[in-house]
Formats: C-alpha cells, sequence, structure tokens
DNA sequence: CGGAACATTGACGATAATCAAAGCGAGTGG
DNA sequence: CCACTCGCTTTGATTATCGTCAATGTTCCG
C-alpha cells in the first residue's frame, strides 16, 4: 500500500516543511516508495543540518528508536511517496524470512557507512571536494536503484537544501556549484543532474566507492 | 579473556600509531575493556579524520562489515585492552541470550545517534560550540560506565586526536580550549579534564541529552 | 640531563559566512 | 496572453572564522 501522505511540497524554509515527526502514531515502518526525503535537526539559532538522505527504497525509521520522541525531524525534499509496514507484519517476517532480517542489517551498516563518510566529509573536505563527494555518493546510490539514465538523473534539492546537506550556506554552495560547472564537470539544471566527466568528479572529490560496497554486495545478492 | 595487545602508545601522527584494521584475522569481535580507541580514515592528503571514540565497553566492530577490508581504521588513542568475543560463542550468544542480541541492536542506535550528533555538529556548530558539545557528549557517556569522578575524568586524547575529531586543526583546537579555560568552565591538565560549570557548558554547546537516551534506558535495563 | 612529543603563541592568508540586492522562471490570476 | 508573484538562483562587497607557517615553551620520560 503506498499512500500520497505527502505529495505537496510545503514551502517555508525552517521547520515548516512537512514533516514526519518520530513516534508519531501513524507512522510503523515507512519505507519511500518515490520521491526524496532527509533526516534533519533544526538547532536554536534555527539553522538545520541534514545529516540522512532518504530515496527510493530507504527506510525512515531506521535506525531510530520507536518509543522516543527522537530529537530529529524527517522532511520531504520533493513529492513522496511512502509504504508502511505494519509491525505485526514487520514480525512476521522476521520470523518466516530471516534473510531480509539480515539484509535489513547490512542496510543498516550501509547507512552507518554512509554516515561515517559525511563525517569525513564535513570535517576534512573543503567546499568543492564535499560537494563533488555528495554527488557522486548520490549518484551512485541512485545506480543501484536503476535511477540513473545515461549521465544524468533528477535530483530535486533545492541549493538551501544542499547546503544543509553540506554544512555550508547556500550563498557558498552556489558558488561551488558554478565551479563545477565552469569546470566542466556537471551541469544542474531543472531539477535534473548531469555529470559530463564521472571519473574527473570521482577524483576530485576523493570518492572511494569501495566504502559503500560491502554493505551492497550483500544487500543485492 | 583480556588482551593487552595494544598495551604501548605508539608514537607518530599519522597512520603510524598501532592500528587493528577491519579484517584483520585476529579480530572477531574485539571489545574494548579499557582505553580509549577512534574510528578514523586517512585522506590523500594526509589528513585524519575521526569520526568515531570508542570507550570501554564499545565494540570495535560493531557496524563494520567482518569479511569486508573496510575502508576505515582503528586507532588506539590511549593504553588499551581488548576482550575478544569469538565468532562461535556469539551465535551462541544470540541463540541462548537474546536479552543480549537486542542490547545490541540498542547499542547499534546509540552510535548511529552519536554519529549523527557530530555531523550537526561539524556542519552547524562552531568551533567553540563544538567543542564545548564533544566535552558534553564524552563526559555524558563516561558517567554511563562510572568513569567520571565527581566533575572530572580521565581525557587521554591528544589536541591533535582532538582536533581530528572535531575537524579542525590543531591550533585552532588549542585556542578554543584556552577560551573555555578562560571561561572558567573546563580545566584539562594531564590528561584529566574537569568541568567546572556542567549547565552552563551544556548551554554553550547546545547540548540535549535527550539524543541519546533512548538508546541508554534500553542498554541500562 | 637530554630529547621527543605535546602545547602555546604570533603573524599572516585562505576559505567560508554574512548582508543586501538583483535576476530568473515556473505557475497564477486577471 | 500578459503581468505578477513567489521561490529560487546569482552576484558583489565585506567580514569572520578558521587554517597555515614557524617559532618558542613546556612536560614527560628514559
Amino acid at each position: 500500500m503506498a499512500l500520497d501522505f505527502l505529495s505537496a511540497r510545503s514551502r517555508s524554509y525552517q521547520a515548516k516543511r512537512h514533516v514526519v515527526r518520530h513516534g508519531d502514531p501513524l507512522s510503523p515502518f515507512p519505507i519511500i516508495t518515490d520521491g526524496w526525503a532527509a533526516r534533519c535537526q533544526i538547532l536554536r539559532d534555527g539553522s538545520r543540518q541534514i545529516f540522512g538522505l532518504l530515496l527510493p527504497g530507504d527506510m525512515c525509521h531506521f535506525n531510530a528508536n520507536p518509543h522516543a520522541q527522537s530529537t530529529h525531524d524527517i522532511v520531504a525534499l520533493s513529492s513522496l511517496q511512502v509504504a508502511f509496514i505494519e509491525q505485526r507484519d514487520w514480525r512476521e517476517i522476521k520470523l518466516n524470512a530471516p534473510d531480509i532480517a539480515v539484509a535489513i542489517r547490512r542496510y543498516a551498516n550501509f547507512e552507518s557507512s554512509i554516515l561515517s563518510a559525511w563525517i569525513v566529509s564535513i570535517g576534512r573536505r573543503n567546499a568543492l571536494e564535499r560537494t563533488a563527494h555528495l554527488i557522486c555518493e548520490v549518484r551512485f546510490r541512485l545506480e543501484l536503484i536503476n535511477q540513473v539514465d545515461g549521465d544524468s538523473f533528477a535530483f530535486p534539492l533545492t541549493q538551501d537544501d544542499l547546503a544543509d546537506v553540506l554544512g555550508l550556506t547556500p550563498v557558498h554552495t552556489n558558488r561551488k556549484l558554478q565551479d563545477l560547472r565552469q569546470a566542466g564537470l556537471i551541469t544542474l539544471h531543472g531539477k535534473r543532474l548531469t555529470v559530463h566527466d564521472l571519473s574527473r568528479l570521482e577524483r576530485l572529490a576523493g570518492f572511494d566507492r569501495e566504502y559503500l560496497l560491502p554493505g551492497v554486495r550483500e544487500l543485492v545478492s
């Protein structure tokens, strides 16, 4: 069952987006079937940091504790379709299809690897490398779910969103995107991102797909 | 069985510390019983980012995939004692003591929360707040394992290590530590850290212990 | 006592943030 | 169909935070 309960993307910037709070009664194991979302936290001063991109196939609640009003939010970054797995179905799955339970655990590792890689990126790469790295990661993840069409793919993030992923200001994000464009590496227009020279982009980013592969090998098999 | 295989802390800065590589044959589920370690990654340019502090009781391998030469290292930050759980013992535990398996899963959530919080810190807090926040987190975690003595605790990290945790340079880290000292919030001397005014430090850091509690409630029970 | 790691200081430079304004473009209503 | 909005992107000027380089102290330990 896929619900379109978040179909309309809401507008204003700070904390006013359509939000599903962890622990909301209506959310037993949501899985994204279409569109992008993000895990994020809003700080006192109103600034926002995104620390997870949820693409189709990703589980919103994965690492969260069901019965805790977790301190982070899930926000929609595009129109979104979500499927719910009921708790009882879930228990049944775990009993009758242990393989799936294993896959889930692999998936958790996958998510953890991404978190770690983001820390490395934000902590030690400059704005340009960081931007490039994120693009490489997203492209790679989209490739896994067949959402890359040739050398381009849908990229619904606004530059403000992207800034909150990268830990930068929107203005600086804009400038670095332009640098990437002027270097002939990408074009980004109309919510669509094209990578013209993947290997050069990956080299610039210091992107090493190995950090994602282990989880993937298991996920795919 | 506790081995002292990493007892001597080695010296030089880059990648030359005593290191246990993920996937090393000798490491089936190591658990730290004394001392501190860290997960980290070294980049091309030689810079290092730490993305996880391992305190007594923490599992080195937790989120790693056993049969993958993971792209990150574990380094000792002090002399270290480690206990190993053999794979077969592990399987037995999972069968005969499901509660422990559950606890482990809670622990994974705990680790994930910390990773997320680090991203928020590095991405959106300035150097001073970030430093304060890390101190609050560490203090809190040490409190859980009864390693806080009054208002002070052992803090074996070098300022270089701390810089690699915070995503700063050693010089800047030094300056921010001095700011914290001059504000009368902490003293740090001889591998021992004293927090003089916890609530003020937490306010400065924007520290909200809620983000760690959910996992903890389960862990303790 | 000597040496090495670690901590601290100062001067200077680079990267990123801030502030403010202007341009663009898709969707809306007249 | 055009003009109007509103959200989003782009630009420029300026400032702040943090990084770099290099030297000097300090502590710890054999």
